[in-house]
DNA sequence: CCAAAAGTGTTACAAATACACCCATGG
DNA sequence: CCATGGGTGTATTTGTAACACTTTTGG
């Protein structure tokens, strides 16, 4: 192992930031802090913190969303590393930003305690410190994006949900609306779902079967997820 | 503007590197130099450098590029970070990486010169320092995915291109043959192509007509690339 | 005139959309 | 018994894929 360095290059803070993406079965969320750093401390911001010497950056992702929600396993994905020179007022630093999908209900408790968190919809939030407005509108994006072509909404929702849940979120994600009869049969066409023997009656008199995704056949039918989203063009 | 600095923080030097696409009319290839600095220097690698102190990542890359090339104003994407603590042997470094895509011939000359450069295929390059084979591995995939909904592979093309000579740039691409007719039917289908009015006649005895972008249309019907490529379910 | 590549036409099939309709049940 | 949301059926239209066919022209 060298010990020698390059010598003359500048050396910045690196940082990670996290969009926390939660659905709560009426609106998209995102989950945001009040920074306890100065500068800028007691203003709402995204949960990040800097990279440690011995981790790589998704490890100090998982290490920030789990200090911040408990969770451990959580699906969460690098997607832009923001790097303006002035971004942080206080020093030059690289900020590597994820998104991270989670089961609001089955989580909300242990959450909001320790760093004063709260979800906010995605249409209505307060401002942000530095450049986090960009981040989480990129994030939107990216989001919908991959979920044109990849079964990663489902990590939003419980093991057991309906459809008529999954095509609210979907809406929701897509800010539109879709016929209940092809939107049904082509999540039921990509083979991922497996109905279950009971209903949620709360929505409904009638009540709507649960399913579960069918992880057995997760990686074999991925690919059918493609063209799930009628106009997919408008999101890309 | 503060002058405190985050205290107890690491700070690590931070790289750009660029995998800059080409396609010479039979393979899709890519442009590697020789290392300069030591550690490894002499070996086969990617082109990159240091984030400057008053540079965003994106300004860098663009300099690494015209520094090559002699070009500006190239294609280029952002795509991913690259993190691993001991990725570099000499020092911890940070690299965002890029990938970019430039016609080829139009600049053959102006290239090869300065930095030992040399454009290998896709298919068949040299083994190169550190994660940079991960990264071109990567750059590879994230080419395919967007290609498939954005029509950016004319970057890799002069202006004034034959439909065969596209086809063929997508099926090294996608690494797969497609119809004729039908790819030419899609291809004319989005209202990007303007016909010219002379005939490439190297190919063939009959000749096959130049085509341009048509940059007019070229935002409005960007979303008609979609379902361009058969079967996109594979790349995504 | 013929080989070889460019380009067009045609048909069978698959898919997406729109929308009408039936189902189940709590109140 | 009816309003309400869940779920199914189906006709129309559109898109896709495969492949046969015509065109052009240098040698």
């Amino acid at each position: 192992m060298a010990s020698a360095k390059y010598s003359n290059q500048s050396r910045y803070t690196v940082a990670v930031d996290c969009i926390v993406f939660g659905y709560d079965g009426q609106n998209l969320k995102i989950l945001l802090v009040k920074r306890a750093l100065t500068p800028l401390k007691g203003k709402w911001s995204l949960m990040g913190g800097f990279i440690a010497k011995n981790e790589s950056a998704d490890e100090a992702a998982s290490r920030i969303l789990a200090d911040l929600t408990g969770l451990k396993d959580i699906y969460q994905e690098q997607f832009y590393t923001f790097t303006k020179p002035d971004r942080d007022t206080q020093e030059r630093t690289i900020s590597i930003a994820y998104f991270s999908l989670i089961d609001i209900k089955k989580y909300k408790e242990s959450i909001s305690t320790a760093y004063q968190a709260q979800w906010f919809s995605i249409k209505d939030y307060p401002e942000l410190i530095f450049d986090h407005g960009e981040m989480v509108k990129m994030a939107q994006k990216r989001l919908q994006y991959k979920a044109t072509s990849h079964a990663i909404l489902f990590e939003l929702l419980p093991d057991k949900f309906t459809i008529p849940l999954l095509q609210s979120l979907f809406e929701d994600v897509y800010e539109t609306n879709f016929d209940k009869g092809n939107f049904s049969r082509k999540m039921l066409s990509t083979g991922l779902l497996q109905k279950q023997k009971d209903k949620d009656k709360t929505g409904s008199k009638k009540g709507a079967y649960f399913y579960k995704l069918d992880k057995k056949n997760y990686q074999q039918n991925l690919h059918k997820f493609l063209k799930l989203v009628p106009n997919p063009n408008n999101f890309i």
